[in-house]
DNA sequence: GTCAACGTTTTTGTATACAAGAATTTGCTT
DNA sequence: AAGCAAATTCTTGTATACAAAAACGTTGAC
């Protein structure tokens, strides 16, 4: 592989996992020795996430981990709302016959994590539920769009997986989606995945406001 | 301004006014020497405007000009509606009343140019009126992925201005759209937004199709 | 004549060197 | 001592040099 490439996903991982921290400065010089690598590819590197918006690119002043505003997540998570809910729509409409297998399947696998309790697992269930939904709207563009804005809102999903009682509704608005694209009926599917998604940045705004309490 | 920056704006009015075509090779060194510049900054001019999608870069191949099927531009067009339809919602709510002049100012714009029968003052009227339905929405990431997108799609929007009655069922569509935003009728102004786009979109498919004919 | 394999050439990817702009420090003035 | 200014240092942006992979052409075998 690319070296700027493989420095692209270990820097993400960083980030994503809090290792840098937004704000943080990402010094070309340093990264390149940490990575041993020279500033060429640290520089390609920084530049595809700053692309993604995972990082701000401030010209000759350098990168920074980018950090987003509480305003900023809210309006993440509206735009993957409705881009969520057009996926469903659209699948409602299109999903051929081994897709919509492949999805009760992810659903199912979701049912059995959520009651091993273990929230790592079901944390990846879920993502393979919702991937399966971008594919199954047949657009390649639409399915890239909400696969790219629902890994930047990875570390704010995460977040909520604590609260028992979400994973319960999840599950159970998981169900209807289901039903409602096996079904057909693409209004209501787009509806459900719509206010699937926006729960969850009530439930973040929530999170968010309680924090900011305690603070 | 940064040569990159500068670069990268060149390449992409070369790409869009189609000096380069779909699917050309866009070699480093060429670029290079026809710009008097050196190869790093062209190559960080080809990873931005790959990051938009005008361009392809195939590792170790190279750049190309990205060149979009017909199922490509549709699926483009119908995230555009639901993105567009989704700031009109937005934008019903939320718009304040400076902004909602400039709304009704950029909407007389277009029909005066309209009138004119100058096919480049409309095109930049009717861009200036979309425009600002983004930022109405005041949701910066919404504005953001919808002008980007907008952009994306400029050559294509370009070609079906021709047809003279497109132009007069498009003000009427503005007007209804105007009209609905200061209504505060978000459900109205989403479809009416909506659907705008995507007669768009099917006005094209009309086009490629009897351009196929015709080849 | 076609195909394949080897060698050449071209092109991309990375490293290093250099230039130019930002940040910082030091020294001077008030 | 505080504040400003010049100079130094550090960092980014660009150019060039080198390495490695892909494209190309040539040559030889069948």
């Amino acid at each position: 592989m690319r070296r700027a490439q493989a420095l692209r996903d270990a820097l993400e991982q960083d980030i994503i996992t809090g290792k840098f921290r937004p704000g943080d400065r990402l010094d070309e010089q340093s990264l390149a020795a940490r990575f041993e690598v020279s500033r060429t590819p640290i520089r390609e590197a920084l530049m595809q996430l700053a692309s993604t918006g995972l990082v701000e690119l401030q010209p000759r002043r350098g990168a920074f981990v980018a950090s987003l505003s509480f305003k900023d997540v809210v309006e993440r998570f509206e735009v993957m709302a409705v881009l969520e809910g057009m996926c469903g729509a659209l699948a409602a409409r299109r999903i051929t016959e081994p897709m919509q297998k492949e999805l009760e399947k992810a659903h199912e696998d979701c049912v059995r994590e959520a009651s091993q309790e273990n929230a790592d697992a079901y944390y990846y269930a879920n993502e393979r539920f919702h991937h399966v939904i971008y594919k199954a709207c047949q657009s390649a563009f639409l399915a890239e769009q909400a696969q790219q804005l629902h890994a930047r809102l990875k570390p704010y999903r995460r977040l909520q997986l604590r609260a028992r009682s979400r994973v319960a509704n999840s599950l159970a608005e998981h169900q209807g989606i289901v039903d409602a694209i096996r079904a057909g009926d693409s209004d209501r599917a787009e509806r459900l995945l719509r206010e699937h998604i926006l729960i969850q940045g009530e439930r973040l705004a929530d999170f968010i406001a309680s924090f900011d309490r305690a603070a």
